[in-house]
DNA sequence: AAAATTATTGACGATTCGTCATTCTAGAAC
DNA sequence: GTTCTAGAATGACGAATCGTCAATAATTTT
């Protein structure tokens, strides 16, 4: 037998499967919007695209791993927000208050991925989703929580916060991240919330983080500073702000 | 036509069918804790209750019905849970200790009903849940929320809060609740949790409470008390306390 | 006890998932 | 340019699951 070189990478092949994977998500995502989770079907899915279901279930081993598929997608566009949010000019504690204002942002305007973030994060799809996908979900979840270690740090240097006596900076950031997700999966988009339903978004959610940076004694304190106009200030930001292509190097 | 009575209470039936209907509950519950969420099959449910298809199927309009039925069980247990925990001695801040606490042993004494709870909230599960039993949820999740708004005011009333400016009890309420319920889904059974894997969830649940009730200003701060012994000692109180049963007076 | 109303059954149709033998394609070897 | 081959795509098919309903049984009413 010849030694051959196993061929191991296809060369440009990978290229269009990246591309038609992507083409697949957006288009379930579409069926979602328009018909619903229950209109999300794998055959349906196929009649609307333009390959074969074999060719589908080449990309996800089953339905589930399409949604954790999907929450990836829904992952990597939050990440992209958090490095826009991360310019808006600031001290650190106003960069905390962008974080959770750009994830905020991001679960009201594309209430799709979010509700698939959610779903992906139940056991009945992750038992069925594909270990290597899992693995990069929780990559990508991991990437977002640095980021967040990174600004408590950064505050930490700086010295408008001190640890907590015996706390971890993982800690401070798993708090901040609780208080973030469960404020959104609350105020999820569907459902119009009879727990909650008079409530403002928006001035909740900026209370819950004061609150919890007050706690901190993160200066500037709640007191010491308006941030109702910082929040509005960078919802403005994050509105206009023109997004950095994808691979831009600046 | 003779004009019936119309007979819509059914006098003992009824009873019946609940007590039916919570075995069905039960059962599912094993299959759920034995094979996992993708072994819960209506066939399977079926093969071991001791009624047929038809029968299941006039107590659950659908598979996700069930899912509901089974997140109303848990929203019950967890107001048992509740109402325990309220029963144990101690300041205002500590009874509110005393509700997170309760919301977490129970995440953690019974992963299966907290799963199912999460699953429930589901899009897809909802989309296909009966109205009447959504509503039903709805209102449990009402009782909830009222418990805790009614421990924010008696501390209001009692001096050891202070409403914020332009802020609602309701919003209070919110948080408390986004918090605790953040917290528990990201710890959640489930899953060894490669994010915050290292934490330990006892302490860095505390610390999140902490921070917020502190940010409260809501008296002893937590530097003022030691909130750990607090919850230790509440940890056994819940644990050891004889379950008072159900419809009992007193 | 007969009639009438309500509940139960389980076989059946319909839907959806996921597979696999076959067909096709793109590039390597000659 | 032709042949060869590894891998990708296809879609008909089998399997699994959902949910229904005509027939039957049980219970209440008269």
């Amino acid at each position: 037998m010849p030694a051959k070189p196993a061929s191991e990478a296809t060369p440009k092949r990978l290229l269009a499967k990246q591309l038609r994977e992507q083409e697949l998500l957006t288009l379930a995502q579409h069926i979602l919007q328009q018909d619903g989770f229950a209109g999300l079907t794998m055959d349906r899915l196929t009649a609307l695209s333009s390959v074969s279901k074999g060719t589908i279930y080449n990309h996800f081993c089953s339905k589930e791993d399409l949604f954790t598929a999907l929450s990836v997608d829904s992952l990597q566009r939050q990440l992209q927000l958090f490095a826009r949010a991360l310019q808006i000019p600031g001290h650190s504690r106003e960069q905390v208050l962008a974080l959770h204002l750009a994830y905020h942002q991001f679960s009201m305007t594309e209430p799709t991925l979010f509700l698939c973030l959610l779903t992906a994060n139940t056991p009945g799809v992750i038992e069925k989703s594909s270990p290597s996908r899992l693995a990069l979900r929780q990559q990508l979840e991991m990437q977002l929580v640095t980021i967040c270690q990174q600004l408590i740090a950064q505050a930490i240097a700086e010295g408008s916060l001190q640890l907590p006596a015996k706390q971890s900076l993982d800690a401070l950031a798993f708090v901040q991240w609780a208080q973030a997700f469960g404020s959104n999966a609350l105020f999820k988009p569907t459902q119009q919330l009879g727990l909650f339903g008079q409530l403002e978004p928006q001035s909740t959610m900026l209370l819950g983080i004061n609150l919890l940076l007050d706690g901190l004694n993160w200066k500037p304190l709640s007191k010491e500073w308006d941030y109702h106009a910082s929040w509005q200030r960078m919802m403005t930001a994050l509105a206009s702000e023109p997004l950095l292509a994808d691979g831009q190097t600046n």
